[in-house]
DNA sequence: CCCATTTATCTTGACGTCAAGATAATTTTA
DNA sequence: TAAAATTATCTTGACGTCAAGATAAATGGG
C-alpha cells in the first residue's frame, strides 16, 4: 500500500536516482505522524481551556508530586524550550491562575512556581482525558506492535539525549 | 536503561497510578525524538541559507520534475500548512529570489510557483547534504531496526491520511 | 444566461517560539 | 574577601504559524 510518503519518494527516485531515500521515508513518516498526532491532542487540551503548551507546564508541576512546585529551571528542562519560552508560558498561566510565582527561599535570583488550586483541578481533569485520548489514538495498533514500536523509539531517542 | 520519558512515566505511577501510561511512553518518544531529529535537520538548511519550511517548498518544486512550477494549493497539500503560511512562505522565497509567482493561464484565481534558476541550485545542493544527514541520523539503528520501525510507523501513520 | 455556490489565494491579527542580550544573585578563584 | 565567572530568570525583537475573513474568479443549477 502506497502512502503519501511513498509518492514523494517515488518523485525523488525519479528525479534523483542518485540519492537513498529509505532514511527520508522514515523520517519523513515519523514528522507526518507528529504532526497528526499533535493536532488530535491539541483537541482535549483545548476542551479543558489548556494547549499542549501549557498543559506541559501543569504536567510537569502535578506529577512532580506535593507540594506541586517546581523552578522555571526544572520546568525548562522537562519541556525542551527555551527561557524565553518558559517565561512567557508561566506569564499566561499566571494571568489564567493556574500557576503562581513563589519566592524561593533559597535563591533570591530564582522563583518557584507552585500550582493553584484551579491549577491543580485543572490538570487533573485534562491529564485524565488526555491519557484516555492517547490510548484511542494508538488503537489501530496491536499490542505487540505497540511494544515494538516503543522499543524502536526508545533505541533511537537513547542516541539524542 | 531508564531514559527520561520513563522518568516522566515513573512520576505519574506515582501520583496517578490509576492512570495506564503505557501509550503515554510511546508518544512521548515520538514527540521527544522529532523535536532532537528536527534541530538536528534544521541545522543543515541553515548551511545552505534555508529553513526546514523554506525547503520543503524547495523540494516540492524540485521533485514534481521539470518545469519545478507548482500551484499554491499542490503545495500546500504536500506540506500541511494552511493557506496563509504558504502565502508567507512563498512571499520569502520570492524575495530571496528563489521562487517566481507566474501568471496561471487556466484559472485566473491562482497563480504557479516555479523555482528559479537559483532555487533550483540551491535545492539541489540542500537536498544532497539533507539526505547524507539523515542516514547519519538514523545511523543508530541497524538495517533491520531501521525497516521495522519504519513498517510500525506506515501501520499507524495509514490511520491518519 | 444569471445568480448562488464553491474554489484559490491573500490579508489580518494574535500567539508561541527562539536567539541574543540584560539583570541580578550566587559561587568560585585568587 | 574582592573580583571574576557562572547561574537563574526575564526582556526584546523577529519570525513562522494559524484561524477567520476578504477578494476575485470559476462552476453549476435553475
Amino acid at each position: 500500500m502506497m502512502d503519501h510518503v511513498d509518492k514523494i519518494l517515488a518523485q525523488w527516485m525519479r528525479e534523483r536516482p542518485d540519492l537513498d531515500v529509505s532514511a527520508m521515508g522514515l523520517l519523513g513518516r515519523l514528522a507526518r505522524l507528529r504532526a497528526h498526532l499533535a493536532r488530535e491532542i491539541e483537541k482535549i487540551f483545548t476542551e479543558h481551556g489548556l494547549t499542549s503548551a501549557s498543559f506541559d507546564v501543569l504536567a510537569a508541576l502535578r506529577r512532580s508530586g506535593p507540594p506541586f512546585q517546581l523552578s522555571p529551571g526544572d520546568l525548562m528542562a522537562t519541556t525542551m524550550v527555551t527561557s524565553g519560552t518558559m517565561t512567557n508560558r508561566i506569564d499566561q498561566l499566571e494571568k489564567a491562575g493556574l500557576v503562581e510565582r513563589l519566592d524561593n527561599p533559597d535563591d533570591r535570583r530564582g522563583v518557584i512556581i507552585g500550582l493553584t488550586e484551579e491549577g491543580l483541578k485543572r490538570v487533573e481533569a485534562a491529564v485524565t482525558d488526555h491519557v484516555a485520548n492517547q490510548h484511542h489514538l494508538l488503537e489501530c495498533l496491536e499490542t505487540k506492535d505497540r511494544q515494538a514500536l516503543d522499543g524502536l523509539l526508545r533505541k533511537l531517542l537513547a542516541a539524542f539525549e
